[in-house]
DNA sequence: ATACTTGCAAAACATTTGCAGTGAG
DNA sequence: CTCACTGCAAATGTTTTGCAAGTAT
């Protein structure tokens, strides 16, 4: 069984205020403003308890350190659809959550592929490194 | 510039004779078949050059040590465009080359953002897999 | 001969685990 | 009171790097 304990309620709540997807070591640093003594080892065990409860998605982009997103992210849409894509600046290597989709990604296979599914991930810069970078 | 050495043709060997996707620590244990002093730190160079290069593909399967495999892409289209996606097939666990972008990508991203690329990877099953399957 | 490559060891980074102490139920 | 959870340190696993020696061109 699972106790609710504060450490839990911090890292879940880091992922949701940060509204983006972060690794553990992120995590670690955000939840330590509501529990200064937490633990890496503690992010790394909550976010497996919170995994298999399906709390938080695993975003695991190629060549990138794993990182973690709330599974319930801001405004869901009631559609049934959690589908989103991502953006990961290469200045400040932060990672952001992309409410948009291309869609009709299935005439792209060859002849005789299913498709089931797919994932995008654009680079670039962000605002906020865009902006420091021109102003 | 680069040099032909026995490691580099270990390396690719193994990738090209296992037919499937490798560990670089599988790599390493296979190549060094046919170079018994190999060391994983120039398996690891390998990849990166031939990653560079097109020779081979990343393979990040989630919560898994990443792979690679030998890219051989057949017919390999002339017209200057080293652009492409990538399949996934969940059932053979292969990677194929998509040579095809729905492009316009750019739009997708939050206002003040600046896309410099972008990754697709369709997952589902090749062709192979979905006539095993059917017939 | 030149300078890209290699092998080895050690560093850097990511993730897991043992264990004694703490705290939720 | 119990037992899951926590913090810390140390183990494990993955990838990168410094450097002297090796080798393709």
């Amino acid at each position: 069984m699972l106790r609710r304990t504060r450490q839990r309620e911090a890292v879940l709540s880091a992922l949701l205020q940060s509204g983006r997807s972060l690794t553990p070591v992120e995590i670690c640093e955000l939840a330590q403003g509501d529990v200064p003594r937490l633990n890496l080892s503690t992010v790394y065990r909550q976010i497996k308890l919170l995994l298999e409860g399906d709390e938080v998605l695993r975003v695991d982009l190629p060549g990138q350190a794993t990182r973690y997103e709330a599974a319930v992210c801001d405004a869901d849409v009631g559609d049934g659809t959690h589908h989103h894509h991502h953006f990961h600046c290469e200045a400040c290597d932060r990672v952001f959550p992309i409410h948009a989709c291309p869609g009709a990604m299935d005439r792209l296979a060859p002849p005789g592929f299913r498709v089931a599914g797919h994932e995008l991930t654009l680079h670039g810069q962000c605002a906020d490194c865009v902006g420091a970078k021109n102003g």
